[in-house]
DNA sequence: CTTGAAATTTGGCACGC
DNA sequence: GCGTGCCAAATTTCAAG
C-alpha cells in the first residue's frame, strides 16, 4: 500500500475519470506546473499505484447488452477442480470477472454476453468441461451505475 | 449497434487492453498506416463504440482491497423508492455497480472497500438512508480474473 | 533536493494524392 | 488507404530557489 497525499489523489481521481487529459489541463486542475504533474503521474506509474490506460466501450455499441452474474457451487473442493474450474473459465472472454467467494456461493462470475441465447452458449460450454454441482444465473434488468473509478 | 469489421475488432481489443499504444504502434499491429488507424479511431470515437479512455489503479495500492457484492430485496417496488434508493447509493463512490435484477434479488451492488469495518460503515450509511428488507453481503476471497475488455 | 521554464522530440492531426 | 508537413503535447535538460 503506498501513501498518496491530496495532491495524488487528485490526480489519480481526474485520470480514472478521464486518462487523455494532457498535462498542461492535469496542472490547471491541481495548481501545478505541467512537469510536475508529469513527474507525480511517472512516480505513481512507477508505485504501481496507476497500473495501465485503457479505452472504454458502450457494451450496447457492439452487441454485448445483457450482464449475467453467475453463482456457483461446486461439491469437488480439490486443488485440481480448482485449476481445471479456473482454466475452463478464463478461456472464455464473455466471462469478464471470477472470484472466489467467502460463504454460501463458492465463485461468482460476471459476463457480458448479447443476450440470453448467448449466454445459454456459454453455460452449456462451461458445465460441459467441469463439474459444478449447483450453477445460478441472475440478470441485469438495468444497469444503475457502472463506476470503474476507485474512491481514492 | 454498429457494423465493425475485422480491423476494428482488432483495433478495439488492442485499445481496449492499452490505449496508452500510439497511432503507429497500432498501424504496426493492424498492418495499416498511422493515419488510417487515426480515422478509424476516430470514427469509432464518433459512433459510440469508444466511449471514453481511463486509468486503472491498483486496489491494493489504494488500500482498497476487499470486493463485495450485496444483494438486496425490496418490499417496497415503488418508483419513489427507487428514486430514493438509486441516489443514497450513487452518493458512495464505494458503491461502483449498481443493477436493477431479473428474479430473486432486486437489486445488485458491486463495492470496492477497505476491509469488513469499511463496508459495514457503507452499510449502515445506505440503511439509514432508504428502508431494505433484506440485505445479503458475499464477500470475495480472491479475484481470479477482472478482465474490463469486452469480448469482440 | 525540489520546482518550473525553456529546448527537444514525438505523436496527433489535416491536407493532397 | 498512403505520404507529407504543420502543430500540440510529452519528455528531457537546465537553471534558480
Amino acid at each position: 500500500m503506498v501513501e498518496l497525499d491530496e495532491t495524488d489523489r487528485r490526480l489519480l481521481r481526474k485520470l480514472q475519470a478521464d486518462a487523455s487529459l494532457s498535462l498542461e489541463q492535469l496542472g490547471a486542475a491541481v495548481q501545478l506546473s505541467t512537469n510536475s504533474v508529469w513527474r507525480r503521474v511517472k512516480r505513481l506509474e512507477a508505485e504501481g499505484v496507476i497500473t495501465r490506460r485503457i479505452a472504454l466501450l458502450d457494451p450496447q455499441a457492439v452487441g454485448l447488452g445483457l450482464t449475467v452474474f453467475v453463482a456457483i457451487k461446486t461439491g469437488d473442493h480439490s486443488f485440481a477442480w480448482l485449476s481445471r474450474f479456473r482454466e475452463a473459465a478464463s478461456a472464455h472472454p464473455e466471462i469478464v470477472e471470477i472470484y472466489r467467494m467467502a460463504g454460501d456461493t463458492d465463485y461468482l462470475l460476471k459476463l457480458h454476453v448479447a443476450g440470453m441465447e448467448d449466454y445459454d452458449r456459454v453455460y452449456k460450454k462451461l458445465i460441459a468441461k467441469v463439474a459444478l454441482s449447483d450453477v445460478s444465473a441472475s440478470f441485469a434488468m438495468e444497469t444503475l451505475k457502472n463506476e470503474r473509478a476507485l474512491p481514492v
